[in-house]
DNA sequence: TGGACGATTGACT
DNA sequence: GTCAATCGTCCAA
């Protein structure tokens, strides 16, 4: 097991994650989904985090393809990303909306609401997999959480559209996701 | 050492 | 549609 196929620009690696499944080990439960909603971020790329070069918050992106960066979003949310790209590059993936496989019931006790808003948002995806600052370098080939690859989708059942609540860059389109999928973050 | 701010969400008008 | 919550991180002083 290894991720070159993680090894792509954000751009490929992020269309190439749709359709991929997490799995969540946590209180002797197995939380298991579907990433149906990402976003593209890299080093060139004003509205990414890694774009002012490395620091402490963002060094995991850094890191080799397939380990996780996380992060505090306004003290709040913490959002899950999926390290793409060459070791000493920071470039990855927002995983902004999953679609609940196994454990939906743990994932909605854990957010407090059902229906599609369990897992339809970043913020979200973070409270429902219990996700904090500590997993930000983790590998996700070793548990508790772990990415394991699924067949790649036809170029038919990806969007492509411009990415959500950025104040820079706003015009590139660099957030896809499944079409019809009902999971996917509304905005 | 302090102040400004954010890849968001949810509550409220 | 508007807006507050809340804190780790970054940078200026």
């Amino acid at each position: 097991m290894n991720f070159s196929w993680l090894n792509l620009s954000s751009e490929s690696a992020a269309k190439r994650l749709l359709g991929s499944e997490l799995v969540r080990e946590i209180d002797g439960q197995t939380l298991r989904v579907k990433i149906v909603e990402v976003e593209a971020y890299d080093q060139d790329d004003p509205a990414s985090h890694t774009f002012i070069g490395k620091t402490k918050r963002n060094q995991a992106m850094f890191m080799a393809a397939g380990h996780a960066y996380v992060y505090l979003i306004h003290g709040l949310h913490h959002c899950l990303n999926v390290v793409t790209g060459e070791e000493g590059y920071g470039s990855g993936a927002l995983i902004r909306a999953v679609e609940p496989l196994e454990g939906a019931e743990q994932m909605i006790a854990r957010r407090g609401k059902g229906g599609y808003d369990v897992t339809n948002g970043p913020g979200k995806v973070g409270q429902a997999l219990s996700l904090d600052l500590s997993y930000s370098g983790h590998s996700l080939m070793e548990s508790p959480l772990i990415l394991i690859k699924q067949p790649e989708l036809l170029e038919s059942d990806i969007t492509t559209t411009t990415r959500v609540g950025i104040s820079k860059a706003g015009d590139r389109r660099r957030r896809y996701y499944i079409v019809g999928n009902p999971y996917v973050s509304k905005k």
